[in-house]
DNA sequence: CTGAAAGCGCTTACAG
DNA sequence: CTGAAAGCGCTTACAG
């Protein structure tokens, strides 16, 4: 038997209207008044109850975050920004993994309704038929890393082609062109855009050279299989690009054990900057995605959407990546953007 | 406007009454009153209203996890084995860091009232003291890797002394004796339990020889710090024993930038066996916790403590943890414990 | 098996 | 400035 507003109503000899605008600082109280509720609420402990206010208020003050995974470093870091955000903001986090399929995530939005206040979503499934049929009426979104939804939805992604072509021009401008990618699962969005920027570049920058795509999932495993795989070949690339930087560590672990150098061999890239990345050896030469930016920035978005509906427009944005050259390409020449080579977060 | 249990019934002719009863799955309906209450729901896509629900039923199918960071493969593995469990058990999660002091930890406590059905608590204030101040009343806790409260309530943690006692044991059987520790945050149990284990170890195990103990606070950058200061003594350990992997690898890093041989002029150790720990180089001797079971595990034990309270007992649980003798620390010789060397997840 | 009604704990027009 | 009352959308004794 919790307190509740009309225990305080009481002990204060007010009514429980008094008592509701006195504890939501409304200014039609008396400050006497509501010295003596606020009082009397905080000796009694009392704490408003999150349902009955969100029943009668329709706010939840609670966003609920749907993922396809939770598994690595990216999706703590994402996390870490998104809940940087949604605390200055004074929103509770609900956090959700699908990692199964369409069905799966269609029941968890379900379930989710009602007790959130706004969605934000990143799933493969994310597409605009999906989600305009799955996502309860009303229920502000914001998109994360998904293909462009043709304005329905607004939604914030990394500029995945961007960087994968900066890495690919880097890679050419040392002196490469036959080039592998470990490509990332196949219907994750930034992973279809990494791949094309690298198609685009191959035809671009070394026209001519066959393309030679591995097919990986963003996991460590796989980064490690498909290095085996690498090794295997009669012919090898002299530089591969991982889609992202677990597979590159994967990878770059495979190599290590064959004891094939890197870079003097085999020239090594990832994608995403996770921390880890300036850890391993040689330090990884990546694309920096700022992922905890990504996280806040999104729910910073999302937060104006829910108080501003009316100026939440639909348009997509893009996070500008950057290259960050350590020396699993080979040491960093002069001219070449260098950062974080050596400082340790 | 969304649709409620009303207009269902209104389109059902039926009272709201069947409607709940139907819903809810109470065999107290007619199959045919069921079907035609579900085929309507159904058609309207009613959702039922959570807000609603839980101010009635004083259940809100969610449980709240209180951790102290959110950064690091250590918390994307915790999360991760509680979504997994919290899904099996159809709960949802409300997750919230509290990086910052008491009062921090409390505030979020007492915002999380009525928002939750249970509590997973890992936080560094979460003394017996505080949380019987804090906890909000009847609100069943489990806490993680936290001091054992005095069975006052149910706690899961590592077996951190045991598996400290094990690596230092294995450092002294390879021959070290001057071992440094990287400890971690001073306030933070398993860190304090590691430590217990390295002093008793040196003590029992190579006595006579003086500790060395640097503070770090469980960041990889704090393991870079501690590493260069470990460099910088006039008289270096032959073995660095790092209160968890995040550390090892920050410390790795700077004995790889200098130069310094690992495990050739010093071996390295860790804790915790995230998942990076093998992909560095050299692939990290250290100490397994199964971090998602242990997220798993008291989530399970929390959601039984929901079910039965009275079945709910505030023993102290500990989980194993074993040792993962890699090749920071020299090749594993035979008759010593293989674990993971070289398989990937 | 079904319905009318009370009630969960709040907020907010509506009066005064 | 304050209070009485309606109502948010459910669940659940209580009757029948």
């Amino acid at each position: 038997m919790p307190v509740t507003i009309k225990d305080v109503a009481r002990e204060a000899k007010v009514s429980v209207a008094t008592v509701s605008r006195a504890l939501n600082g409304l200014d039609s109280v008396t400050v006497k008044t509501r010295d003596r509720v606020m009082k009397v609420a905080a000796e009694m402990h009392f704490i408003p109850s999150s349902a009955a206010r969100s029943l009668i208020s329709r706010r939840t003050q609670t966003i609920g975050v749907l993922l396809p995974d939770l598994y690595g470093e990216f999706f703590s870091e994402l996390i870490r920004g998104i809940d940087q955000a949604a605390r200055a903001h004074g929103l509770h986090l609900l956090i959700s993994s699908t990692r199964g399929d369409a069905a799966e995530a269609a029941a968890v939005m379900k379930s989710l309704h009602g007790r959130v206040d706004g969605l934000l979503v990143m799933s493969p499934h994310a597409d605009a038929e999906f989600l305009s049929r799955n996502l309860p009426r009303n229920l502000p979104a914001v998109l994360m890393s998904s293909r462009a939804t043709g304005g329905v939805l607004p939604s914030f992604s990394v500029d995945n082609y961007g960087g994968a072509v900066s890495m690919m021009r880097h890679l050419v401008g040392r002196g490469h062109s036959r080039i592998a990618m470990i490509n990332g699962p196949e219907h994750n969005f930034d992973a279809q855009e990494r791949l094309r920027g690298y198609r685009d570049a191959m035809a671009q920058l070394v026209p001519g050279t066959e393309e030679l795509v591995l097919q990986g999932d963003f996991s460590e495993e796989s980064g490690w299989r498909t290095g085996n795989q690498i090794l295997a070949l009669a012919q090898r690339p002299t530089a591969v690009f991982a889609a992202n930087d677990m597979m590159a560590i994967g990878c770059l672990f495979a190599l290590n054990e064959a004891g094939v150098q890197v870079p003097g061999e085999i020239a090594l890239a990832g994608f995403d900057d996770i921390p880890i990345a300036r850890f391993v050896s040689p330090p990884l030469t990546t694309v920096r995605v700022r992922i905890a930016e990504l996280g806040s920035m999104a729910l910073e978005r999302l937060a104006m959407g829910i108080e501003h509906p009316e100026r939440m427009s639909a348009s997509p944005q893009t996070l500008r990546c950057e290259l960050v050259v350590r020396s699993s390409c080979g040491r960093p020449q002069e001219g070449l953007v260098l950062v974080g080579s050596t400082k340790v977060r």
